[in-house]
DNA sequence: CTAAACCTTGACGTCGGTGTCAAGGTCAAG
DNA sequence: CTTGACCTTGACACCGACGTCAAGGTTTAG
C-alpha cells in the first residue's frame, strides 16, 4: 500500500508515516517510481506506535523496544529493552504521583488558599502590566 | 530588593523573574537607574507561581487566577476564577486517569505483549534505517 | 582609572511531534 | 497534451518556560 492509503487506514497523516520512518519506527520499500510501499502489517506497526506516542513514551523509546514487539525477534536482548521499558512504567508511577500531588496542591488552594489570609498576596491585581515605562534609555 | 537578590531568595532565575513580569505574573518598581525593585512579598508571590506552574498550570492561567491569591481582593468577582482553577483540577483527575490508563497499557505489554504472537509486528528489527537510497532523483 | 559584579533590553535556541508550504516528479483519465 | 490526484524531499512554524549570548549602562571596590 502507499502511503496515502496506510495513512487512510490508520487515521496518522502523511507527514506523521514518514517521520515515524525518519525516526525508525517504521518500515517501507520503494517502488521503481520512488514511492513508497508498505507491508499490511504497517497499520498495527503504526498502531502500536501511536498507543506507545499515547502512553507518553518518545520516539526514541518506541524505536529501542520495537524489535522487542515482534514475535519473529528471539527474546534474549530483550531484557535490557524490556527493562527499559520497566523503567518508563516506573516514570509513569512517578507520573501519577506527581499529578496526584498537583491535584492535591489544588485542592488546598481551593479548600483555603484563596480565601484566608496565610497568604501574603496582596495587591496583585495590577501585575498584568509588562513594564509602565521603563526609563527614559 | 533587586532583581539578583529576588533570585536568589527564591531559587528562580533573574531570567525566569522577567519572564513572570513579562506574562504579568509579578510585579515591580524601578529604581531611578532602571534597575527592578521588588517588594519583600514578592518572594511569596514567586513561590506561589512556582507552585502554579508546578502544578502544571499555564502562565495565562496562573495569571488569571493571581487576583485572586490576595487576600486584598474582594472574594465576588472570583468564582469564574475560582471556575477555572476547578477546571485545570479536573483536567487533573483527566490527566491521572490518562496516565493510570498508559501504566495499564504499559503493563500488558510487558505481560504478555511482548511474548505472544497476537501482536503481528514481526520483522521490525531492522527499521532504523531512514532510507535505503530512496531511488535517483 | 579599571576591573568586577551587578543591572538593562533584545533576540535566538531548545525539545518533539506534527502542520504546512514549496518545488518538483509520476501516473491515470479525459 | 492537460488536468489533477498522488507522491517525493526539504525546510520553516509552532508551543512554553525558560537558557544563553550580545551589547550596553551603573555602581562599588581597589
Amino acid at each position: 500500500m502507499r502511503i496515502g492509503e496506510l495513512s487512510k487506514a490508520t487515521g496518522v497523516s502523511s507527514r506523521a508515516l514518514r517521520y515515524y520512518e525518519q525516526q525508525g519506527l517504521l518500515r517501507s520499500e520503494r517502488r521503481p517510481n520512488g514511492y513508497r510501499e508498505y507491508a499490511p502489517e504497517s497499520v498495527e506497526v503504526v498502531a502500536f506506535v501511536q498507543d506507545m506516542f499515547h502512553a507518553g513514551l518518545s520516539s526514541g523509546v518506541i524505536r529501542d523496544i520495537l524489535p522487542c514487539a515482534g514475535d519473529a525477534r528471539p527474546r534474549g536482548d530483550c531484557t535490557a529493552l524490556l527493562a527499559r521499558v520497566q523503567q518508563v512504567r516506573d516514570e509513569l508511577v512517578r507520573q501519577e504521583r506527581t499529578i496526584a500531588e498537583r491535584r492535591r496542591r489544588l485542592d488546598s488552594y481551593l479548600a483555603d488558599g484563596l480565601s484566608d489570609t496565610s497568604h501574603p498576596l496582596a495587591g496583585l491585581s495590577a501585575a498584568g502590566r509588562p513594564a509602565p515605562d521603563p526609563s527614559p534609555r
